[in-house]
DNA sequence: GCCGTTTTCGGCCCGACTGTTTTCAGTCG
């Protein structure tokens, strides 16, 4: 049966099969270079830009790295039966349960084996009750204190948060950082994994840090405000849980191998991985500590990063690019990307005012929008149909037109559009006529209700709105709330495509909770020739800050400044704006 | 199971820690 978006089989449901085959071959102590196989194309495929239905129908599966004849079978039968008989089977030798218990910290595959074999242990609830009547350290390769650590690991799967936003740890680690800052037994200092790779969730804080006095710095970690447990406390590493019930570790590292030891934690796996590869062609070998020459052992790099990559003949990596997706290639032909930052950014092109549902008034915002700097901002507050939102009917727009045009006479350092978020309607009108929408310096479209619509209408929707002469920008574009809403059901490289064709930009929505298009879509926009806009979307003062997170959405979608919109002269801006 | 500036066959990233072991397996990042 055909599903409402179209397509039979999403990317997400490949790879988690791909995934579970994995574990389940691990559990079965099957090769291990063949479980790595389908780990690394169950990442792949999750990553991957466009459907992988789209891509078989194509006959072109065999591009898709890690996919060989095996592989482009099982996607074959999946996507033209919705099953795989081989996974079935797999399934039937080992429950879903069992490959639950691998998400307990201590449990992996062999011991997730034998608890199911002599203990018919197959959901973690089983496996705390066996751990609380002692059934587990008699067994071979058990023992008192491993009995004690698998309770803890539950404990800790039980309350686990979900992922968390970007917006919220980066400001808890940043935060985390001066303090520490404070003490002068700290040298060097710096975030690493996820959060340094600015991902727009979080599993967890990583903080590397150099000193001689290393019981100085864990002293002060354990102690900081923040924290609601410590978790660990060592002389090299320590753990704690914060008050957000956010895992931060802080390491301490030898001066003489911080930059190996920063890129180490900064992943991501699947970069280190082909780094490492690399390096084993070239005679090297990397680690924590440094690059070091195969043949002799001797130490080469490891105190500065930038080494790193330099040994292998490569330039730097930005940290936003380290995901495996084209940056080695990219770095060999020395054409990576030259990343648009915060300081290229002039403006904000999506902002909400007290006329509709933000909290600041227009002067607010225009004062607020000088003292950062901006060369012009615009307001684009929501139209007549989102009445929930306080939604401007045709009137109340030309009384804020107005307001605009006076305030731009006053002063000549800021200047400030005139917009508007006008909703695509559910029945794919928008909600202005074009004679009051060819009034306005910018026209923001976006969908606000109906989108649990079957995906052809969303997508003429989408379409007729990006058709229409007027229109400049989609706003948030997929519709995803991070851990709350899915994305609408729309084919992206179509829109992406149609957004090309009728040159309408699409938005970052650098709201932490939206992160809307992701990295992944718009390092394919930007590809096929499509600008970015990022917008805050703000509805108050201090969310004009979310630029930042904008910026890290454009870094990690390979974007330079001049794929951004807002990166524009005022001039340049007008002159890309269609109408 | 995949893949090719060593290879169409023989490789496939690296090290720390822990606990259970008398030399190492399992887990993790």
């Amino acid at each position: 049966m055909e599903r409402s978006d179209g397509i039979l089989i999403k990317n997400i449901e490949i790879a988690k099969v791909f995934d579970d085959i994995a574990k389940i071959l691990q559990i079965k102590n099957e090769n291990r270079f063949k479980i790595r196989a389908y780990e690394r194309v169950a990442v792949t495929i999750e990553n991957f830009p466009m459907e992988v239905e789209t891509i078989y129908r194509a006959g072109q599966l065999d591009e898709i790295q890690g996919v060989g004849e095996a592989i482009a079978k099982k996607i074959e039968e999946l996507i033209e039966t919705g099953k795989l008989e081989y996974y079935e089977n797999l399934k039937k030798s080992i429950p879903s349960g069992v490959l639950e218990l691998l998400k307990v910290s201590d449990v992996g595959p062999r011991k997730a084996k034998l608890f199911y074999e002599e203990l018919g242990i197959d959901n973690v609830d089983k496996l705390e009750e066996a751990a609380r009547e002692h059934k587990l350290e008699n067994l071979p390769g058990m023992g008192k204190k491993a009995e004690e650590n698998i309770l803890r690991g539950i404990e800790l799967y039980k309350r686990r948060e979900k992922r968390a936003l970007l917006g919220v740890a980066l400001p808890i680690a940043e935060e985390i950082i001066d303090r520490l800052k404070s003490l002068k037994e700290v040298n060097q200092i710096d975030i690493a994994g996820s959060l340094r790779r600015r991902k727009d969730t979080i599993g967890d804080i990583d903080i590397l840090v150099t000193s001689k006095k290393p019981e100085k710095i864990m002293d002060k970690f354990t102690h900081l405000p923040e924290v609601k447990e410590i978790l660990a406390e060592g002389l090299t590493k320590s753990a704690i849980l914060t008050r957000q019930n956010i895992h931060v570790d802080l390491r301490v590292v030898e001066p003489d191998s911080f930059g190996a030891a920063l890129q180490y934690f900064t992943g991501s796996k699947a970069h280190n991985v082909r780094l490492r590869e690399m390096a084993v062609k070239q005679g090297l070998k990397i680690n924590e500590y440094g690059v070091f020459q195969t043949k002799d052992d001797k130490k080469v790099a490891g105190r500065e990063e930038r080494e790193i990559y330099q040994k292998l003949g490569l330039p730097f990596i930005m940290p936003e690019l380290r995901e495996d997706r084209g940056e080695f290639e990219a770095a060999r032909k020395n054409q990576l990307p030259e990343l648009a930052t915060m300081e290229d950014i002039k403006g904000d092109l999506h902002i909400h005012t007290s006329d509709s549902d933000g909290l600041n008034t227009l002067e607010e915002i225009v004062k607020e929008a000088r003292k950062r700097g901006y060369s012009y901002i615009a307001i684009t507050d929501h139209s007549q149909s989102l009445s929930i939102a306080g939604g401007l009917n045709e009137k109340r727009l030309q009384e804020q037109i107005e307001m605009i045009e006076k305030i731009n006479n006053s002063f000549n350092d800021l200047i400030v559009l005139k917009g508007i978020e006008v909703d695509i309607k559910s029945d794919g009108t928008l909600d202005f006529p074009d004679s009051i929408l060819q009034k306005l310096d910018i026209v923001i479209a976006a969908i606000h209700t109906g989108f649990k619509q079957e995906r052809e209408q969303l997508m003429d929707r989408l379409t007729r709105a990006m058709q229409n002469p007027h229109v400049n920008i989609i706003a948030h574009p997929t519709g995803r709330i991070i851990g709350y809403r899915e994305p609408y059901a729309v084919d992206m490289q179509e829109i992406i495509r149609v957004a090309a064709k009728t040159n309408t930009a699409l938005e970052i929505n650098a709201s932490p909770e939206r992160m809307d298009l992701n990295d992944i879509y718009v390092k394919s926009a930007k590809e096929k020739g499509v600008l970015l806009s990022i917008g805050t979307d703000a509805h108050q003062l201090s969310s004009l800050d979310n630029m930042a997170y904008g910026i890290s959405i454009a870094r990690r979608g390979w974007l330079e400044k001049n794929h951004l919109l807002n990166t524009f002269s005022l001039a340049e801006l007008r002159k890309r704006l269609k109408n």
